[in-house]
DNA sequence: TATATTTAGTTAGTAAAACAATTATTATCT
DNA sequence: AGATAATAATTGTTTTACTAACTAAATATA
């Protein structure tokens, strides 16, 4: 293969890689205010997240959700606003709170979760179990090579 | 396949898909500011397309680079103070500018180029050809899944 | 113990994204 | 021609990304 021709197969691929992330990130946020649910999908990364381990410091959070800290700390402010989530301060650590989902926050986690599925099936239409882990391990070789400098 | 193992396949795609590229745009953000050019990747992006297609108008701007027209409209705004790019009146139809790039920008473009091929040769590195075009094809599919909503 | 360093989290400023609303100009349609 | 619709671009608002500077608390070290 020439280097022209590779670099032929590598011309757009960050764009390509870039508009599809957005597209999902649009398309998740329209389903998201389609049935009134008054979070973005930021926010909504940042709830699922703690479903899954519910009582995280922030910085475990922003690890998390590839997120840095000035952003958790405002997207937690947003959702203590709405009542999703609140600070409880960590006894063994003054520094550091546990970010907690609330009754009002859990309920809203199952409401979403079922879009969320509905959602997975209309993206990975057509996409078998092996395509999608290989455009996983492909996107995560990219991640690595760039995670290394 | 049961439809757990499913799940657990598409679980993560859409933040792997999202992390990939959030990490290619920081760190050729890093590239850009290590070799002290003062440009955002966004602006890039548009001085690129620019450099391949000059006088272009903001809305084709917009869907070339999938960016939104306010989007365009000030990072135009901040390219004009850079001297990079100029709005040039379109006597044909006073709604429109055409974009051109400045001598100044022309010169930036040539500048950042080998740094982009740099960059791709590191983010792709151990990717062969077949497994780009199949990452490229699993994007497009997901893009076009949520396409047609 | 006292000093220095690290860590958790916040605050502030600039850039960008999404969305809606608005202005000015051009195109369409009786 | 005159009213209406469509188009190009701008403006305003909220949220996120990133950097840097900052506070307070915990840890390490002398």
């Amino acid at each position: 293969m020439t280097v022209d021709v590779l670099q032929q197969t590598e011309y757009m691929t960050g764009f390509i890689i870039e508009r599809s992330s957005k597209k999902m990130k649009q398309s998740f946020q329209q389903v998201l205010k389609d049935h009134d649910f008054n979070i973005t999908v930021d926010q909504w990364v940042v709830l699922q997240e703690l479903n899954q381990s519910n009582g995280q410091g922030q910085i475990e959070l922003a690890s998390k959700t590839f997120k840095d800290a000035p952003t958790i700390t405002r997207i937690i402010d947003i959702l203590c606003k709405k009542a999703y989530v609140e600070r409880i301060p960590n006894p063994t650590d003054r520094r550091r709170f546990k970010i907690c989902l609330t009754k009002h926050g859990e309920q809203l986690v199952s409401q979403v979760m079922p879009h969320v599925h509905a959602f997975r099936q209309k993206a990975y239409a057509g996409l078998n179990h092996k395509q999608l882990e290989q455009l996983k391990t492909a996107l995560n070789h990219i991640f690595e090579n760039l995670n290394t400098i």
